[in-house]
DNA sequence: GAAGGTTTAAACCAAGCGGTACAAACCATT
DNA sequence: AATGGTTTGTACCGCTTGGTTTAAACCTTC
């Protein structure tokens, strides 16, 4: 009978995970992997095949364990302003945290989407439509319930508070002030605010 | 006496630039670089050192040629709003237009900042801050004219155009739904409206 | 404790990388 | 036409890349 891997799949999935995130999928070559996740080539290939099928593995993992998780977290808040404003206050503590400043994995690699591999582009692009959905329910939910105008093009608003994350994600990589983050919290959370 | 080069400087940057630019800089070779200049690696090497000095001089080429021409064009229509508006519908249409999808060159080195040595990043650090900058005088010049409201914070307006541009540029890059991209254009051009 | 199958570690591989060497081709001057 | 310095094209370099092979170490079952 077989003999029982002597190192955990998900531990080394989530090592892998940080190389990835902060250097990009060219950027990272095997033996930065192999050094990661103190694990040897030949266990790595064993255990996830190729550098491309860990990098899909890897997104994946991001994507259900991070984000998913997170807006999950974030549904039962309820109110779409508080929300807007949990969410931006975690990525400016996170982003202001973060000494490696690996920003967000999935908008990272939606910025080379056009070079990715057809699977990879589709993760990506739900992951952001979902994004995009979670704040049109969020403020469609508020206008029934009477906590917002009903006036406001849910869908329009959805789609600017998405920029808005990403242009806060790509900034925050970049020379961090957290002023500026500040700045783009505020306009997203004045963005449901009467005729805006 | 000295030979003339029989290939033109300028136009071999040109080319090299669209590589970068769609490509990046690590999903970039000397190879690709060699077939779209249609020079050979003898000539590359002795005209542009190496692939680093050649990426510092393409895109410092961008900043100029592209970014800073297109800001002058810009500071000559006066009326913020009008600019708001014009920059998001040239964004807009590129995006629609290319069909590369390369988005912003500056915009796309931005993102992987904390792995580019450090006189890429103080080139679009720089480029990043003059964008906001050039928002900031416009707003405060409109609002010395009478053009716009006084108590607008100038500089986190600016904060927030930068963001949705960069938030547009790197979602254009992706499944470019037009409809979204107007979205993001609708907001930034209602950005400067009172108690917003 | 021998058998059977799995995982490990390390050596190894071809191909592509960024970069260089050098002789031939070249043009302006003499 | 011969000279001198430059540019060009090609062959080549050492190194790293992603990926494989192989044999020893290993645990479980009989």
């Amino acid at each position: 009978m077989p003999w029982e891997k002597n190192f955990d799949l998900d531990d080394a999935l989530d090592k892998a995970m940080v190389v990835f995130w902060s250097k990009g999928y060219n950027g990272t070559s095997m033996t930065d992997l192999v050094n990661a996740m103190e694990i040897n080539k030949g266990s790595l290939y064993n255990a996830f095949g190729s550098k491309d099928q860990l990098f899909n593995r890897v997104l994946l993992r991001y994507d259900q364990q991070v984000r998913q998780k997170r807006f999950a977290r974030l549904r039962d808040v309820g109110d779409t302003r508080k929300i807007i404003k949990m969410f931006f206050e975690d990525m400016v503590s996170e982003a202001i945290e973060d000494d490696d400043k690996k920003g967000c994995f999935l908008i990272n690699t939606a910025l080379n989407l056009p070079n990715q591999p057809l699977e990879i582009q589709k993760i990506v692009t739900e992951a952001l439509i979902e994004i995009e959905e979670f704040f049109m329910e969020m403020i469609e939910k508020d206008q029934k319930e009477g906590r917002l105008d009903k006036n406001i093009d849910a869908k329009e608003k959805a789609k600017s508070i998405l920029a808005l994350i990403v242009g806060l994600r790509v900034l925050a990589r970049g020379t961090y002030e957290p002023q500026s983050l500040e700045a783009i919290k505020a306009q997203a959370i004045g963005l449901l605010d009467p005729q805006c």
